[in-house]
DNA sequence: TTTT
DNA sequence: TTTT
């Protein structure tokens, strides 16, 4: 349709590393989980309240793939720009299901990151050697150093759990 | 968690009429349909190629439900501000799905029509009467004349045909 | 700076035709003036009010000069995605002024018609034809046919008003 | 005019501490400096270029000139939506001047900070304690706990300096 | 004037 | 599963 616009702004954390996966043809695609929350006092009550909304984001771009790959890890705190696409899929009990993603592809996708917290030591914080060669002009980000520890356990169950 | 950003926006049209209900305390609920699409061409075959993407709106904003069920119609166009939230539900067969939408809610929230077309006659065009009133700055909007024909009749099969 | 965005999201009608310029170098400028307006009802006195805010928009991007070029016109409505700059200029009496403006640059930048409003006859409404080579997924638009009539009388004005 | 949207995001750091004014009234308004910058590398020379933005922010929401004041610093980043403005204003010398601002008014308007760094020690994080009375959701915050030195001698200058 |  |  002519005259159309579909776009999600997120910021929020890395419930876990980026996932990297590659296409038949080499290509990578890079799963994140991103947490974003609300917080409120319930009015009756004047309890403090939290509600945790997960996200899932699919980057189809090269260069921001890289960036997932090398500077993101679980835990930071990221800005993204894309858009919500809805996919349908078939489980192993044959039952359809669907899934929402936030896709970044192409151009009009931005991946930021917002903290430059160091995991324990150094203060390194370069720019990303290439972050003008991405094709997202305003796509800087600053680096966060290797965390200690670092996640990657977690990669297996996020394979099986299967969204929604 | 605090500094978390969770905002949609989108410009679409509406593949139905709205749906209207209300809780047992009588506070409506608003139910859109939209449809964005991108096109572009394909850059082997230079084919023109397009792709629409449903999206499933709600709104909780009373004043909002309220300009939903007085100017909208299928087919008018709409910008829409609103947060993502994923919502788990159990269908007939007693399987557990998933669905995600975009609601608009309490503040930050923004529906704003973007054609005054008239589907017959009159090119009246007032604004709504009370559009200061919704609790949305910024929420102002052209009053779309009911549509010659209007929907309506396509309400049960959306109910039906069931999205994600 | 590592981590910042600037973006800005209107929509709102232009006040005159897009102003063309070429560099010496024969790359087109658009310049655009679009108007946004609030309104809202006055607390005390329960007037309606409307305040009208008029954005300088220049565009960089070639394909979406042309577009501009081509299809917009005085009074349609757009929505256009850019970033801010403030510029600062010397006018004839030497005096320093600085201008906001709504730069449409490189990519993250989106311009999209959303009224196909036909200034006299028909009904066309006919996908821009190279809306892809745009160099900005997302950025479709519809066509708007000339308006009768056209525009052009006002240019000369708006240069004279000047504007801030 | 109906159905418009005039909306800035910005990401970026305070280039000072926020100045609180208040009108006869009473009533308090933020004045923010906030720097965003882009970074690109020269195609020609290959060269690392960057490029700073400084946006003026004015801040009319009760509820968020107290976060301002409490909790922001020279240094902080911060994540703000709000509008353009432009105001017309007559310097020392009779000359008409413009100035073009993101205001933060009523709602739709969010100020979030984005890095809870602590200035020395602590690392003292509560949230707000009101960040649900701010009339805005969404706009939760993380406590910045006061910077060692802090700024404040800036303020006069910033007073004297005038902006465009 | 910030930040990297 | 994040973050505060």
């Amino acid at each position: 349709m002519a005259g159309s616009v579909n776009k999600v702004i997120l910021i929020g954390n890395l419930g876990a590393d980026p996932e990297i996966r590659r296409t038949q043809d080499g290509k990578p695609i890079a799963n994140l989980r991103i947490a974003t929350s609300d917080t409120w006092r319930d009015k009756a009550t004047g309890e403090r309240k939290e509600k945790t909304e997960w996200h899932r984001v699919v980057i189809f771009n090269e260069g921001l793939c890289k960036v997932a790959e090398q500077y993101l890890k679980k835990g930071a705190k990221v800005y993204i720009e894309g858009a919500l696409q809805t996919r349908k899929w078939t489980d192993n009990a044959g039952i359809e299901k669907y899934s929402t993603e936030i896709v970044l592809q192409g151009f009009n996708s931005v991946l930021t990151m917002l903290d430059g917290r160091s995991g324990g030591g150094g203060g390194a914080s370069d720019d990303f050697g290439g972050s003008d060669s991405f094709g997202q002009s305003g796509s800087s980000s600053r680096r966060q150093p290797a965390m200690a520890g670092g996640g990657g356990s977690m990669r297996d169950v996020m394979d099986d759990e299967i969204p929604f």
